[in-house]
DNA sequence: TTTGATGCAAAGTGTTTGCACGCGT
DNA sequence: ACGCGTGCAAACACTTTGCATCAAA
C-alpha cells in the first residue's frame, strides 16, 4: 500500500492546475502522487507503481501527462544514465546528480556547489548552467578504490 | 569531396586497432577518418557521411564499430541534447559541452575550467566527475538576452 | 584456413501520434 | 453540451541481434 502525498501539497497541486486552465483529472492526481513517491521517476516505473496503487494509466497518457505538467512548472526532468528521463516535483529540483560509472548509484548535491563553477563558466562564455538538468558522470568513492583506472564497464 | 586526416593520425589509428588485436578493416578505417571529420558525429550523421564519401557503411557496423572503438579507448561518446549519443575522437575529448536550451548550439570548454569544481565535489563526496562525458545545459549569452525567464521553448 | 567483422533483416526499446470515446468543466 | 484528456493501437526513432557471408590475419 503505497504512501500518500500530503493533502496540502495535493491540494496545491489541483490549484496549480486549475490556475493553468487545466483539467483535474484522476491520472494527473495520481500521476503527481507517484512522481512525488518515486523520488526520481521514468516512464516505466510510473506505469508500474501506478498499476500497483489502485489507479492504473496509460503510458501514453503518462507521457502527454508529464509533458503537461513540466509545461506549467510543477514537474521537471533530468537526464540520468542511458534509459529515458526522470522525472521529479519540480520543487525538489534543486540538486545536481552525480552518476557513478561503476556501480550506477546516483548521488545527490545541492545546486548551490556548483554556483562558483557556474559563475566561472557564466564569466567566460556567457553562458548560464543548469546543473540540475543533467547528471553528472564519474566514478563514487567506492568504486575509485574497486578499480581506479577501469573506464569501461559501463553503458551509460 | 570530404577532407583527410592526416597520414601520421591514419596511421596511430591502425596501431592501436592492431595493438588491440582487432582487425584493421577499410570500415573502421573509414569510420575513424569520419569521426575525425565530424567532430561531434551521431550514429546517422556517420552512415550519411560515409554514404557520401566513397566507402558506405552499413548502420550496423557504425554502431559495433563504435563500440569497439570505444572499448579500446579511440573515440568516446557524450550526451548532448536529446537525440542519440555523440561520438568524438578520444583524443580530442577533453572539453566539456555547454548546451543552449535556447538555440541549440553547443560551447565547447576546456575541462580545466572545471577542475576546482571537480576537486570541490570530490572532498565533499568522494565522488571524482567526468564532466566531458555529458553536456551541461542552461542557455547562452544570446538567448538570455532574447528570452531570460522562458524555459520551456524547447525538448532537451 | 581460421575466425573476427560485415551486411541485411528482423526484433527490441522507448516515445509519439491519430482517432474515437468519456469525463471534467 | 462542449471540448480537453484518455485509452488503444499503430507509427516512429534509435539501437541491438541472429545469421550467412566475407575478408584480415
Amino acid at each position: 500500500m503505497p504512501a500518500e502525498p500530503p493533502k496540502a501539497l495535493q491540494q496545491e497541486w489541483r490549484e496549480q492546475l486549475h490556475a493553468a486552465g487545466m483539467r483535474v483529472t484522476s491520472q494527473r492526481e495520481a500521476l503527481l502522487a507517484s512522481v512525488w513517491r518515486l523520488r526520481h521517476a521514468t516512464a516505466d516505473s510510473l506505469v508500474t507503481d501506478l498499476a500497483d496503487s489502485d489507479t492504473s494509466v496509460n503510458l501514453s497518457t503518462v507521457y502527454r501527462g508529464l509533458d503537461a505538467l513540466e509545461r506549467i512548472g510543477l514537474v521537471r526532468h533530468a537526464h540520468l544514465g542511458s534509459g529515458g528521463p526522470t522525472y521529479h516535483l519540480a520543487a525538489a529540483s534543486h540538486h545536481l546528480h552525480l552518476q557513478c560509472n561503476g556501480c550506477g548509484r546516483i548521488i545527490s548535491l545541492d545546486v548551490s556547489a556548483a554556483e562558483p563553477f557556474a559563475d566561472a563558466v557564466h564569466q567566460q562564455t556567457g553562458f548560464r548552467a543548469d546543473f540540475s538538468h543533467a547528471a553528472i558522470y564519474g566514478r563514487c568513492a567506492e568504486c575509485l578504490v574497486a578499480a581506479p583506472a577501469d573506464q569501461h564497464e559501463d553503458e551509460s
